[in-house]
RNA sequence: GGCGAGGUAGCUCAGUUGGUUAGAGCGUCGGAUUCAUAACCCGGAGGUCGCGGGAUCGUGCCCCGCUCUCGCUACCA
């Protein structure tokens, strides 16, 4: 594409069953913004588009759990999260929900029309169904009897037993797991986008057209994708929580949930152009529109290749022309987790560093996991604010305001006589915005950041070799030049500053009194800040953050820590009672593993020898994570002998053996450590 | 196991199509300075570019093997 006429930037709809932390605001949010900002600077047309994501199955657990109704849960946590990206200053356009009507009927709408395209794949199947509890059941639902070798219990997609798979309708005697009746048979129709159909597409766009411009991981995971063969995906589901299936022998189903989210980005424009009286068309179907997705590395394969396909299936649509997919942000050498509250979360910073949203926007740049998966230290974030933010920007704007009020009472001396170090310097500040500039459109946000401190550092180095301190008391026409290149460099950091640190930008605009100008205009204007204008008085722009108050950022990790320990150390609860007759059925021996060997293609399971004192069986056991093959041989264990035979892998195995979990997923022999016990001994 | 991405200075990362002494920021050490939030400015030290082969006149960059980290995927009665 040329020059694009309009830009339709869109960022990942956070899913809405919790708060979001530093980890989405890294990956998507922050870099999404900076782009979208920039773009506005430089008087593009732009429309940066957000929403919830607010349907599929983890949400109703959640409201289960609760004792909610899943709208509960979406409205929750939909204004929490959007409360944090105005807080945080993420200047989307607008921000929506995939549980507004307008979604709906687009979502609806989009299925339709591929619908009548015939672009779907209508398949309709038998399957099981339980009248009591009112639904289909998934394959692992279901128990009965395998086909094949007589077991009662095999599972509905695969038997124990004999390690053949079969679909669930095949089960003789199959029964519900959720309740235990005998399901009915029932048709269902499910839609399906048959992807293998747009191969040869997708292969034409992504790997040939996209070689280039696209980010190594995004274009590796599509390759591997399209390599690999693509196939049909349902896009329906038998749930009641999500958009209806618009079409005949739809009821009781809904969209699936990747189907309806990206469709939401489309909605979101729809929103907005209703309230503003804009033509979304333009957004997205024109082909001078430059369309673009942040997203993390988790969504890849949605944003580059069934999106993609679901839009040039629909025939009106434009495709992305860049999805610069982030890799994943760890926290203190951990993952990020809500489960295990391993994170930051952005409404409990807000409270911790009031008025501080810049420097965590700032600290996530220039950390970002652009190229690989990155750790956030709280170390590296005070560093990044006491060394960087503090001691050149803010230090730099203060020297200039400090001495600029100190000589002339705020107002801008007249430069007298351009030496050739002014000249340079003011030459040097008008490269910055094409610089800056070139970074941000090749999506490198860390490096862009890294060239804006450049040009704070180009102040101070004007300043320390100027010396304006020094020269004014030998020099005052000298002295009234140096500070107005130097206020110069304040004036073009206000402007270029403003998609990285908006507040900041702002306040500094403040403090020089001083309008908002162009991103250009650094460059073409000869006078960013003119003689005999005046400014306020100096304000810091950045406050030093203290070790203590770092120390009690890491206290509150070290808290959670000991809280999911503690957490985990709770035991379970007891399981219901069972008869001694229940016990006995049980027979398990002392025995010694005498052989082992790593099963070959499987990465947990090892095979074993263990001679139980019956016999020297075979037993597969998924342990190999924790210990290799060489290690376990001649470990004493714990073995149940007369559990039925299962073939893992194509090897039978005869038994378990007794095994414990430690909370950090270490895997331990339950077994006796009295040497005098022989193999073959009863555990009773 | 299959696939993808990464492994470059103490830390976080750049290194364009292979071409002279491998770069930046932070940290560290030394110097200079005092307008400034003990900040700024200058200089030094610090790297067998994950390991082992190979192709090349020449490779951090190309090919093969191995290894570690992360993700997706199969397998943990």
């Amino acid at each position: 594409m040329n020059t694009p006429k309009r830009y339709t930037i869109t960022t990942a709809l956070p899913y809405t069953n919790g708060p979001i932390h530093i980890g989405h605001l890294a990956g998507v949010y922050v870099p999404a913004d900076i782009y979208a900002r920039f773009l506005r600077l430089t008087g593009n047309d732009v429309l940066f588009i957000g929403g919830s994501d607010e349907h599929g199955v983890p949400i109703t657990i959640k409201a289960k759990n609760e004792g909610v109704s899943p709208q509960d849960i979406v409205d929750k946590y939909h204004e929490i999260i959007k409360k944090s990206f105005v807080d945080f200053g993420i200047t989307y356009d607008n921000y929506s929900r995939t549980s507004a009507s307008i979604h709906h009927e687009t979502a609806s709408e989009f299925f339709k029309t591929l619908n009548e395209k015939g672009e779907f794949i209508e398949e309709t199947t038998e399957q099981l169904y339980d009248a009591e509890a009112k639904q289909f059941l998934a394959d692992r639902f279901v128990v009965g009897t395998c086909p094949k070798c007589g077991n009662e219990e095999s599972y509905g997609d695969q038997c124990e037993n004999c390690g053949t798979s079969h679909n669930a309708t095949d089960l003789i005697n199959p029964k519900s797991a959720l309740t235990g009746n005998v399901p009915i048979l029932k048709e269902t129709k499910h839609w399906f986008l048959p992807l293998d159909k747009h191969e040869a597409f997708l292969k034409e766009w992504i790997l040939e057209g996209h070689k280039k411009d696209w980010k190594p991981n995004v274009y590796g995971q599509c390759k591997s994708w399209i390599d690999d063969g693509l196939r049909s995906r349902a896009v329906t589901r038998d749930l009641d929580w999500g958009i209806p299936v618009p079409a005949e022998g739809g009821e009781g189903k809904v969209l699936y949930v990747w189907f309806d989210a990206p469709i939401g980005y489309i909605s979101s424009t729809k929103e907005w152009a209703a309230h503003e009286g804009k033509d979304w068309e333009l957004y997205w179907k024109d082909k001078d529109t430059k369309l673009v997705h942040f997203i993390g590395k988790d969504n890849i394969v949605f944003h580059c290749i069934i999106f993609p396909a679901m839009l040039k299936a629909e025939g009106s649509y434009i495709l992305p022309e860049n999805v610069p997919a982030n890799e994943f942000l760890n926290l203190e050498g951990n993952k990020l987790s809500t489960s295990k509250n391993w994170a930051v979360w952005l409404p409990e910073y807000l409270i911790d560093f009031p008025g501080q949203q810049d420097v965590l926007r700032y600290a996530l740049t220039a950390n970002a996991p652009e190229t690989k998966d990155n750790d956030f230290t709280w170390k590296d974030f005070q560093a990044r604010n006491n060394n960087e933010l503090v001691a050149i920007f803010g230090n730099f704007i203060n020297r200039v305001v400090v001495l600029t009020n100190k000589y002339y009472e705020g107002a801008i001396p007249a430069p007298v006589d351009l030496l050739q170090v002014d000249q340079e310097t003011l030459a040097a500040i008008k490269a910055y915005p094409d610089v800056i500039a070139s970074s941000i459109e090749r999506y490198r946000f860390r490096e862009a950041g890294q060239e804006l401190m450049n040009l704070a550092r180009l102040g101070n180095k004007y300043l320390a070799d100027a010396e304006p301190w020094k020269v004014i008391k030998v020099d005052e026409q000298r002295t009234k030049t140096i500070m107005y290149v130097a206020l110069q460099i304040a004036s073009a950091l206000a402007t270029l500053s403003e998609p990285f640190l908006p507040f900041t930008s702002d306040k500094l605009r403040g403090i020089l009194a001083i309008e908002k100008n162009e991103w250009n205009e650094v460059t073409t204007k000869d006078v960013l800040i003119p003689a005999g204008h005046k400014i306020e008085k100096a304000e810091l722009l950045f406050s030093k953050i203290e070790d203590v108050t770092i120390q009690a950022q890491l206290d509150k990790l070290e808290a959670s820590k000991k809280a999911n320990e503690i957490a985990s150390a709770v035991v379970e609860p007891q399981k219901s009672t069972i008869t001694f007759d229940d016990f006995t059925k049980l027979d398990m021996r002392v025995g010694t593993i005498i052989e082992a060997e790593k099963m070959p293609k499987a990465k947990k399971l090892l095979v074993l020898k263990v001679d139980t004192g019956i016999d020297v069986r075979t037993i597969v056991s998924g342990i190999a994570e924790s210990f290799t093959a060489e290690e376990v041989v001649g470990k004493r264990v714990t073995v149940l002998v007369n559990l039925a035979p299962r073939a893992l892998r194509g090897v039978e195995s005869e038994g378990m053996i007794l095994m414990t979990e430690t909370p950090d997923n270490k895997l331990v022999f339950v077994n006796p450590d009295d040497s005098s016990v022989g193999n073959g001994l009863q555990i009773s």
